[in-house]
DNA sequence: TTGTAGGCGTTATCAC
DNA sequence: GTGATAACGCCTACAA
């Protein structure tokens, strides 16, 4: 490995000379300079990063912590992220598994921005504790090294659910996420309050799990127990694919017999027929805000936890209710 | 930051004895071990990862480059990586941009596995040269520090091209990926041994960009052209998804009036109705084949390039031509 | 403008 | 078994 010795060995001066030079120091001959960034070269000389954190006390990258590789919500998620982080000079890696989550004391990373469920709140307030700085993107958790980006899921769940009210349905079903997700709890809340202030209609819970698998079961539940049309609030996109998909082998329509509405706005329900009625926010702006959060930390700068607003995309995936419809004729 | 220094004067012993404990060395009393390893935790010690990587000269860590973050092939692939990663004591991450390339020179990590043409051959030549070890997933390059772990693109296209011919299909697209692909082209180049072997067959070349776009827009044209059945290979499943979706906003249907296979088998695939025809490979097989291999090179072991084999699933979207079932009768 | 020297936190080679 | 001590490659007062 070539090291600035020996690059100072081959200029004929000292390391702290080629240090200077090296950092763009003004306190350097425009000649030396030259002339030890030409021998750099021309030894390939690259700095070594571990050196440089050990003395700088900071690596310039920032991690972010995924509970796995798969999910469609990341690809946006991350590009945001890593524009920000970029822009300001800082490299972003994606880290899953219990076992990277050393990075983060071992002071590899100079930050984490949490997406991940394998960190405890305890995990967390222990290493802001120890002075690490932190986003969180699933969870609320207070201290001052921790600073939130949350979605507005209570927002989102609400306007999901007074639309199927609105739209005059009398059946509807919720199908949830894993007991520990904050957002699948987040969203139940909206949707509970919702219902408790709504009369005359059935509210029926399916657990689900978030991926597809969890929504073919939803389906296979309302299928068996068909009446009459039902909608159903599928709390991410991922489980109302898997829905429409079971659905399709049937000869139940989505948007005629069964009105489905979903939640992420994920790239793929833009493509479906029909298209699924959704909650839609901006990932690539969560990514970049949550980079620039804690980069601002990462300054010294004080911050205020942060929102992601959400919209309603309405698809013909949700019609009126056959029964309204006859009313208004 | 609490160091091993401050374990030592805290138990009155020299720095050299706390590393020898923390290490698990044999030459220290199970006493003062106990005793360290006590205060070490009271202190809530966390050995620093750059001081460990400049003096061990190795980080124990593997970076994966993509393209992007986005792509369904994405999730198996490196959660095969992960699993091998960590089984070995490697940690995994995930780094795409140009930025992020430093990390390698830099020695941030002890290994690369590329999947991004933003790396070009000469780069990751010069790298090798300079003693990085590397495994490439999306080019064939030689060098002693570099190992190829490629899909067997010919064979696939190949199974691929031949169902079409064998279902009797006449007219037969092909809708390509980026030029600069190494997929792609491998594909293409079998489809066109193909081809040429084969008589009465129209052949057809669509260009294409491997997303849902593309597929899409091939759609438009294969519609708008449209005289009879006609059979399309999309050289990669998502824009096979795109074209699925395309067409499903007109009266033509798959698998009767449009015979579609497309190459990856990627999960949403399986949920397809008519299902994909497609060809299949294990992605988790592949990330974990990379993953050893460069744990292999990094180990110092000699190692050849190696091939993921793949196969031909028949999905319901490519039928019989027509034709063929006329003669038949 | 350049050089000297100390230190970042670890590991490893010596003595004792 | 334990303790000095010298690296690893880089940065940065301070001295010259």
């Amino acid at each position: 490995m070539v090291s600035i010795k020996d690059i100072a060995k081959k200029a004929g001066v000292s390391i702290s000379t080629v240090s200077y030079a090296l950092n763009g120091s003004s306190k350097v001959t425009d000649e030396t300079r030259s002339k030890i960034l030409a021998i750099a070269k021309e030894l390939n000389y690259v700095p070594n990063a571990a050196a440089r954190s050990l003395k700088k006390r900071e690596s310039r990258i920032i991690g972010v912590f995924l509970t796995d590789f798969k999910g469609d919500v990341y690809g946006d998620l991350l590009d945001g992220m890593k524009e920000v982080c970029n822009a300001q000079g800082y490299d972003l890696i994606v880290c899953s598994g219990k076992q990277a989550h050393r990075m983060l004391p071992e002071r590899m990373i100079d930050g984490a921005i949490i997406l991940d469920h394998a960190f405890t709140n305890a995990e967390l307030l222990k290493y802001a504790e120890r002075n690490h700085k932190i986003v969180v993107l699933d969870r609320e958790l207070e201290h001052p090294n921790i600073n939130q980006v949350l979605l507005d899921n209570k927002a989102g769940a609400t306007l999901a659910t007074e639309f199927l009210v609105e739209q005059g349905h009398k059946k509807i079903y919720i199908v949830t996420g894993p007991d520990d997700s904050f957002d699948s709890i987040q969203r139940m809340k909206a949707v509970k309050m919702v219902a408790d202030r709504t009369e005359d209609v059935e509210w029926i819970e399916i657990p689900g799990d978030f991926k597809k698998s969890g929504g073919e079961r939803a389906a296979e539940r309302v299928i068996g127990e068909y009446t009459g049309p039902a909608a159903v609030f599928c709390l991410n996109d991922e489980m109302a694919i898997g829905f429409c998909n079971r659905l399709a082998e049937t000869d139940y329509r989505i948007g005629e017999h069964v009105h489905l509405i979903g939640f992420d706005n994920i790239e793929l329900t833009s493509y479906m027929q029909p298209r699924l009625a959704t909650i839609n926010y901006s990932k690539r702006k969560w990514g970049a805000l949550a980079s620039e959060q804690l980069i601002k930390i990462l300054s010294g700068e004080e911050v205020e936890h942060e929102r992601i607003y959400v919209t309603l995309i309405k698809g013909e995936s949700v019609g009126k209710s056959a029964r309204q419809v006859n009313v208004a004729r």
